[in-house]
DNA sequence: CGTGGCGTTGAGCCAGATCAATACACGTGG
DNA sequence: CCACGTGTATTGATCTGGCTCAACGCCACG
C-alpha cells in the first residue's frame, strides 16, 4: 500500500506538471528550472468526488485550481435553492479566476465525478509571475481568454435559439475534449440535463426534446449521459450563426 | 489656437493621469516614480467623435484603452449586420482586455458621444508589470473583476425577466457614473433603445415598454434619453432575484 | 416642409416555459 | 431475486412572456 501511494503520488505529480504547464506555460518558452519552481508551489492533488465542493460562494480566495481529470461546475448559489451553472470546467481548465478581484469566492465549485484537482496558491503564483515575465504574459492570457469565452457565452444567452444553444453546447464539449486527446465524438457527460439546462438559459424539458430531436435527425446518438456525435459538420453549422438552420433570424 | 491647444494637451494629461490611476493603481501603493513610469506610457488623447471607432473586430491588438469622458460601446459584429451589444463603458473603465489572448481584437468598440480615449500601449505596459508587482496584482484584478462582471450578465441573460433586465442595466449605469461623483439618479444615456435591447437580450419595443410602465409606476421620469430616477430602492428590488416583484420565479 | 431616423404603441403569434404524467435507472433492504 | 423508493429523463398538453409585424408620433436636419 504504502509503495502504491507513493508510485500513485509521483503519477499525480507529473501530471499535474503537464496540466499546468499547458494552461499556463504554453506560448512561449519558459525555461526547465522556472518550469520546475511552478510546478513546486502546485500543493496538492487528492482526488475528489461527486458532490465535493473545492469552494463555496463566499469563502476567502486563497488558490486557483486545475482540473487533471474529471469534471467541475461552478455556479452562483441563489437562496432559495436557485442556482446559475456558470460553467463546466474539464481536465486541463482553470477554475477560480473570478475571485482574484474581490479576494473572495463569488460563485461555488462542485466536482461532478471523481477528479484530481491542482492547487496553485496565488499568491506564492503571483510573486513567480513577477519574477517570470513570460510566465505574467500566459497569465493575462489565460484571463483575457476567460473573457473571451464568456462573451460568447453572453452571445449565446442574448441571441440564440434553443437548438443553436444545445448545438454549441456539444460542440464546445467536443472541441475540448479532443484537445485533451479524448474523442470528439464519443464522450460521457458528467452533468445532468438539469445542469446543461441551466448552464444554457433553457428548461431541462426542452434540453430532453432536443436531444431527441437531433438523434431523430441522425446528428447523434444519445443514450443518457452517453453520447456520440455522427454528424458533426452539421452541428457545428447549428451552433455557430447557422444560416443553415432554414429558420430566420432575430434581428434584436 | 497653439496656445489652446498646449492647454488642452495638459488638461488631458492630468486628467487621463488620474483616470489611469484610479483603475490601475487603485488598491495599493504604488510609488510616486512608478506611477510616473506608468503614465508616461499612456500614449496619446485626441477626443474622439460619436461612430468613431477605436478599434474593430479582426485588427491587431496593441493597445488597452481607458474612457476619460464620453462612453463606448464594444460589440461582435456577425454577417448579416447583426450584432450583439457586449458592454457599455462609462469613464474610468477599460476596453480591450479580451483581446489580449488571442492577440487581435475579437469585437470591435464604437465611440457612443464625443468621448477623450486613453491609449495604454499593451506591449510596454507588461514591461511595468513585470517590474511593478502591485502593478501586476492590479492587472489581474482588473481582468479578474471583468470576469466576475460577465458572470452577472450571464445570469441577467440565463435567468432574469425583462423586467429585472432593464431594472438592473438602470442600477448599474446609476451605480457605475455616481462612482464618477455623477449622479445617481439624474443622467443621460448615450445609447439608443436598440442598442439597450441588444445588450439586454430584449426587443427595442420591450424596453420602450418597460420604460413606460417603470414610469407609470412612479420609478423613474423619462423623456428620450434623460432618465431620473425616482425610486432606486425599488428598482434595486426588481433588479436583484427580486422577491419583491410578487412574480413567481423560475426553477431553471 | 419633406424626409429619415428614433421611439412608442397596438395586435397577434410562437418558441419555449410550465404543468403533469409516465418511464427508466439505480439503489437498498428484505 | 424481487419489491420498493428515489431521483432523473422523457414525452405530452397547455400557457404565456416577449418577439414580430405594422402603424403612427416626434424631433432633428437639410
Amino acid at each position: 500500500m504504502t509503495q502504491r501511494k507513493v508510485i500513485s503520488f509521483e503519477t499525480i505529480r507529473v501530471a499535474c506538471k503537464n496540466c499546468t504547464l499547458s494552461q499556463l506555460c504554453l506560448p512561449m518558452g519558459m525555461s526547465p528550472e522556472d518550469v520546475d519552481r511552478l510546478d513546486s508551489i502546485v500543493k496538492r492533488s487528492r482526488p475528489l468526488h461527486r458532490g465535493d465542493h473545492l469552494f463555496r460562494s463566499g469563502e476567502r480566495f486563497r488558490s486557483l485550481y486545475v482540473v487533471k481529470t474529471g469534471s467541475v461546475k461552478t455556479y452562483t448559489p441563489s437562496e432559495e435553492g436557485g442556482e446559475q451553472v456558470l460553467g463546466f470546467h474539464l481536465p486541463g481548465e482553470i477554475i477560480g479566476l473570478d475571485a482574484i478581484d474581490q479576494d473572495c469566492h463569488a460563485c461555488s465549485a462542485k466536482v461532478l465525478e471523481t477528479s484530481a484537482i491542482c492547487e496553485v496558491p496565488f499568491q506564492r503564483f503571483e510573486e513567480l509571475a513577477a519574477s517570470i515575465p513570460s510566465l505574467q504574459h500566459s497569465m493575462f492570457r489565460l484571463l483575457s481568454k476567460e473573457i473571451g469565452h464568456d462573451a460568447e457565452m453572453l452571445l449565446l444567452l442574448g441571441k440564440k435559439n434553443a437548438e443553436e444553444r444545445l448545438a454549441a453546447f456539444l460542440v464546445s464539449m467536443s472541441q475540448r475534449l479532443s484537445k485533451r486527446g479524448l474523442s470528439p465524438t464519443d464522450f460521457y457527460l458528467s452533468m445532468s440535463r438539469h445542469e446543461i439546462g441551466n448552464y444554457l438559459g433553457l428548461a431541462v424539458e426542452t434540453v430532453s426534446r432536443l436531444f431527441t430531436r437531433f438523434q431523430d435527425e441522425g446528428l447523434v446518438k444519445v443514450d443518457r449521459k452517453h453520447v456520440e456525435i455522427l454528424d458533426l459538420g452539421t452541428i457545428e453549422s447549428l451552433a455557430g450563426t447557422a444560416q443553415a438552420a432554414g429558420s430566420r433570424k432575430h434581428s434584436n
